[in-house]
DNA sequence: GTCCAGGGCCTAC
DNA sequence: GTAGGCCATGGA
């Protein structure tokens, strides 16, 4: 089986398992990209409580957010974790989206995937899945994103190594799949919603398992 | 009490 | 270039 067809393969045995996951649960693409800056390396259920209690004290636009003191931002994103380093982070961005962007998120469709991935990555704090979490989920560009999760399933499907580089992995995807957004979008939280049932930290692939089949290929 | 969560930065070797 | 420490809250 060539590799396109069985990332097709598992993207519809994970689809058929546990159906569309419609991602990213959020009211406008700012409020993705705060989830994206806010959810990293912490629990969703954390971060919608910091969208919640932003939301109370600020209008969710970047200029809402600069409005705010720091020590007022890292209050309200407290439950979100990592608070003091996110409250920067957050700060340094939508001050990089005022003066480039002018604040305005739908001037960014005419300006090109590759170029804003550079610009977002030389941002303090915006690693490369943050920025792709963003380009991919706020931006409708066709960019996979990969998380732990990622290559924690695909390394036990035999696909890339525990230890491989984000850009390893990425390449994975966008070497072998059609750039389609909307099936990025999918692929990526079938992934995750997968892992958090079934792919444990500390335990193997197991029985039942929906993408079983590929495991005893690989 | 321990582990983990939809990472990324910095420092030391 | 890469392994290890650090950031921090909250639920299981």
């Amino acid at each position: 089986m060539t590799k396109p067809a069985l990332l097709i393969d598992i993207y519809e045995l994970l689809l058929k398992a546990y159906g569309e996951q419609s991602w990213w649960p959020a009211d406008t693409p700012f409020e993705v990209m705060l989830g994206a800056i806010l959810t990293q390396n912490t629990s969703w259920a954390n971060v919608e409580k910091a969208m919640a209690s932003l939301r109370e004290v600020c209008e969710l636009t970047p200029e809402g957010i600069l409005s705010l003191t720091p020590d007022r931002l890292e209050e309200a994103i407290r439950s979100s974790g990592y608070f003091r380093q996110k409250s920067a982070r957050l700060r340094s961005f939508c001050q990089f989206l005022k003066d480039r962007y002018g604040g305005d998120l739908s001037c960014m469709g005419g300006y090109d995937t590759g170029e804003m991935r550079a610009e977002l990555l030389s941002l303090k704090g915006i690693g490369p899945e943050t920025a792709d979490s963003i380009l991919l989920y706020a931006l409708d560009r066709p960019v996979f994103v990969v998380d732990a999760y990622t290559v924690r399933l695909f390394s036990r499907l035999g696909l890339c190594d525990e230890k491989a580089k984000y850009h390893d992995v990425q390449d994975l995807f966008m070497d072998n799949l059609e750039p389609e957004t909307g099936m990025f979008n999918e692929y990526h939280a079938l992934i995750v919603t997968h892992c958090k049932q079934r792919c444990a930290k500390r335990a193997p692939c197991c029985e039942g398992c929906p993408v079983e089949s590929v495991c005893a290929r690989a």
